[in-house]
DNA sequence: GGAATAATTGATCACCTGATCAATAACCGT
DNA sequence: ACGGTTATTGATCAGGTGATCAATTATTCC
């Protein structure tokens, strides 16, 4: 029983420092980027803040480290959902119904807070830049895939990726401010798409409602 | 000398009040709304921040205010921008190219602050949505008249008004979060707004080079 | 079992935030 | 010229922020 860890109070390092992240990555979904300190962390996980402290060099490479952590994931929940996509019309058509899914507004929201935040904020501007960078390669790739299967036609993927994912941000930006979701207008990003795409006006279309 | 300004040190009222708008306005605009604090107005007017407390309630109402008033401006001088124009498609044009233009960053900035912080401020919240409604309004009737002139073709104005402002938006977030300006992607506007309004393609297009 | 190692704590620092209060000073009307 | 009105100040409060320090534990190694 020298490793029960329910009677010690102490925490192997490694153990804690993924505590320490995990509860960094709750604050920051449920209240915000900028609720993300020192003493809030260390409050969730039970501990004193010199231990958060301890653990992280700074709050400002916590910020920027969790912010890169969640939309890092996102990417991944991503391309895992579009792995099975035997097509890569049906890999644009649930790519857009899942950014713009109600689900969203959590990560959307602390897009927000990076973008507001990074500007006085060194580290955390560099990982949102990595960050969209990221994601630019991400659907990049996808469209690059269908272009070369033969089913988009598109002169310049790399700006269409961008001009999507800024559509995309924009709309869901609009949404989480304004209205409750972005579903409604999901037509516009595939007309967007089709037309960028060379692809027969309907072709991102008809799958509306499969999802769940 | 009675009412000589350099030699008394205590103003109107009035005179006052607006020079602490004026003083908000400024650092909202040059150094974002979360530097908007009670003593970086209270320095920059020269006076005490009990005194900028004296004449704002909180600066939870300064920062709403000080936000909607840089964002009613804006619509303001791009209203004033669009009323020479002689047909809808000049106007929408040189709104779009306003819009999309150099100079929008720091409103943009600002944008993007009371977008992140109006989850936690109840009366930014508010103004925020008051100034989206206004800009919809705004748009809405430049495509509402363009249809009355016989020039576009909309169904539904209202929701491509919404749609125009997001992908405004998005374009403009992602241009000042990654590069320095927006303007390489009017292209992608115009080809949604002539796609939206029944407008043949590149009607929206020539004039790209024609503001300084 | 005893000693070295290191995780954890509590206290504290310096600085920022918004806000309130009595006291002071300038102005205006008479 | 004087008195009332009020703009303005200085001081201060309570609370929050990140960060650092020695001291205290718990764990591990020998």
């Amino acid at each position: 029983m020298s490793t029960d860890p329910s009677a010690s109070r102490r925490k192997a390092p490694i153990e804690r420092a993924a505590e320490i992240a995990r509860a960094a990555r709750e604050i920051a979904l449920d209240e915000g980027l900028p609720a993300l300190t020192l003493r809030a962390v260390a409050s969730r996980v039970g501990v004193t803040s010199a231990l958060v402290s301890h653990y992280q060099p700074s709050m400002e490479t916590l910020v920027a480290t969790t912010f890169g952590t969640i939309v890092a994931a996102e990417i991944g929940e991503v391309a895992e959902e579009l792995a099975p996509c035997e097509t890569s019309v049906t890999a644009l058509q649930t790519l857009i119904n899942t950014l713009l899914g109600p689900d969203r507004s959590t990560v959307t929201a602390v897009w927000l807070d990076a973008w507001s935040l990074g500007r006085r904020h060194a580290a955390l501007a560099v990982e949102v830049g990595v960050q969209m960078d990221a994601w630019q390669a991400f659907l990049s790739d996808v469209l690059r895939t269908g272009c070369a299967r033969g089913e988009f036609r598109a002169i310049d993927p790399d700006a269409v990726a961008w001009q999507l994912l800024a559509i995309i941000d924009g709309l869901n930006a609009h949404a989480i401010v304004r209205y409750g979701h972005a579903q409604r207008l999901r037509g516009l990003v595939r007309t967007v798409a089709e037309h960028e795409l060379g692809l027969p006006p309907g072709a991102l279309g008809p799958d509306d409602d499969a999802e769940h």
